[in-house]
DNA sequence: TATCTATGTTTGACTACCCTAACAAATAAC
DNA sequence: GTTATTTGTTAGGGTAGTCAAACATAGATA
C-alpha cells in the first residue's frame, strides 16, 4: 500500500507517458507536473525503484515496471470514476470535477471502487471523454483524432478534451461546445493556423493551441471501425 | 485548513467528550483513541491549542474551543454522510461503512458534502441511528434510552448503537436485530445482569454490556415528545 | 504527612517529504 | 572536439508526525 504521495508520482509517470511518449519522461518533467523540484522527484524515484514500480538508470530515462503501471491504472480509474459520479449524481460542472476527484482517487477500498462502478453502471467515459478502465485495468480504445486534422468543410463530434484545466473546459462550455457537440469546420487560415468553426449554428475562430485540445471522430464514424473521411483509425 | 492526522485528533476529543464526559479527558485517553503513544498526542495538543482548537492548561484536562468543536461536528458530519451513503447507495452493511467513511471524511469540499447530503434526500441519522448534524452544525436531539432501562414485560425499539465496532455490528445483525427492529423484554436476570429478549418471535439471551449499546425507544415515543412509559426524555 | 502510583511532559531521535545549493553527466552549439 | 547549456544527482537542512526514555506533577494510599 502506497502513500498519497507515492500514488501521485505513479499517477504523473502514467500521464506524461501517455501524453508525451514513454521515452521523454525526466526528473525536470515529472518534477513539474507534481509542482516540486527536481531533487525531491529524484528522492522518490530512488524509493520508487526500490519498491520496483519503475525502472530506470542514473542519468537515463524513467519508466514505469508493470506493477507500477498497473497501479497508475487503478488510480486512473478510481480518479475518472469518481468524476463521473460528481458530474453525474451530484450536479457538479465538467471544471469542478477534476479537483475533488484529485482528493477521492486515494481512497482505499477495493469494494468502494467496484460498488461506485457498478452504481454508475459501468461508465465507460468520463465527463471529458477519457476512458475508464475496467477492474481489470483494461480500457476501451476509441478511435479519435484532434480538430486540427479535420479539412474545411467536413463535419465531425467531439468526443474528449485533451486539456482537462478550469480554464480550457470553462473556455469550451461558453462556446456552447461539449461532449458528442457537432462542429462543422468552416475554413482554415494558414496565416495564423487558427480554424472557424460553427457549432449549434453560431460561427467562431478558435486558436490551433485550442483544436489541439479538441477530440473529435467523424460523423459517420462508429466505435470499432476505421473512419473513411478523417484520419480517425491513427 | 487542517491536516488529516490534526482533524482526527479533533474528533476524537469531540467523540471522548460526548461519550465519557467533557472534564475526563486526558493526555492518556486520548493517545489511546487514536492508538499513538501519550507523548505523541502531547505534542499534537500544543499545536492544537496554539491554532485556537483546544484550551487546557498544562497537566489540566482538555476541551475543545468553540471552534474546535465546529470543525470537529463538521468531520462527524461528513463520516455519517458518507456511511449513509455507502450503505442506501452502493450496498455496504453496517458493519463495513465505518471504515471507509474513515478515510472519506477527510475530503476537502464544502460543496462535494452539500451536495451529497441532498443527493440523499438529507438524512437525519446513519446507518448506526447516529443524528447527522446539518449545514449549520445543528444535531437533531432523539429521546432514547438503552435496552438495559427497558423493565421485563416491556416492548420498545431499536433506533440506535452505542459501539460502531465490526465486531459488535455483526452479533446484533446475526440475532435478527436492527434499526427499528421490535424488541420484547421478557425477563431481566438479578444473577448476572442479562437480559431475555424476543425479536421477531425468536428469543434470546444478551449480557448486560450487549444491552448497554443499544439505543432504544418505547414502541409509543415520538420524536420530540417526552415518553410515558421508559425514561426516553432523561 | 510521606510515599507510591497515575498521569502528563520533555528530550532526543527517526522517517517521509520537501527544499536550496553545489556538483556531475549528457547534450547541443560552435 | 571543446565549450556552453540543459538535465540529473548529491549533500545538507527543514517540518510534520511518530516513538522511547527520562522526568515532573497530581492524586491516592498508607
Amino acid at each position: 500500500m502506497l502513500s498519497f504521495t507515492e500514488e501521485n508520482y505513479l499517477k504523473a509517470l502514467h500521464n506524461i507517458s501517455e501524453a508525451e511518449g514513454v521515452d521523454l519522461v525526466g526528473t525536470n518533467r515529472l518534477a513539474a507536473a507534481l509542482q516540486v523540484k527536481p531533487a525531491t522527484a529524484n528522492d522518490m524515484l530512488k524509493k520508487l525503484k526500490e519498491k520496483s514500480y519503475v525502472a530506470y538508470e542514473k542519468y537515463g530515462k524513467i519508466k514505469l515496471t508493470d506493477a507500477g503501471a498497473q497501479y497508475a491504472v487503478a488510480i486512473i480509474r478510481k480518479h475518472r470514476l469518481w468524476e463521473t459520479f460528481l458530474y453525474q449524481k451530484l450536479e457538479f460542472s465538467w471544471d469542478e470535477v477534476h479537483e475533488v476527484a484529485e482528493q477521492l482517487e486515494h481512497i482505499q477500498s477495493e469494494k468502494l471502487i467496484d460498488k461506485l462502478d457498478k452504481f454508475l453502471a459501468y461508465p465507460a467515459f468520463d465527463p471529458h471523454g477519457d476512458p475508464i478502465p475496467n477492474q481489470k485495468g483494461a480500457i476501451k480504445v476509441r478511435f479519435k483524432t484532434t480538430l486540427l486534422d479535420v479539412a474545411a468543410g467536413a463535419s465531425c463530434r467531439m468526443v474528449a478534451v485533451k486539456d482537462n484545466s478550469k480554464l480550457f473546459l470553462q473556455y469550451v462550455a461558453n462556446l456552447g461546445l461539449g461532449l458528442n457537440a457537432i462542429i462543422k469546420v468552416v475554413a482554415k487560415q494558414d496565416y495564423d493556423a487558427s480554424t472557424q468553426i460553427e457549432v449549434a449554428g453560431k460561427q467562431t475562430s478558435v486558436s490551433e493551441k485550442f483544436a489541439s485540445n479538441i477530440f473529435v471522430i467523424c460523423n459517420t464514424c462508429k466505435v470499432g471501425q476505421p473512419c473513411p473521411g478523417l484520419r480517425c483509425q491513427v
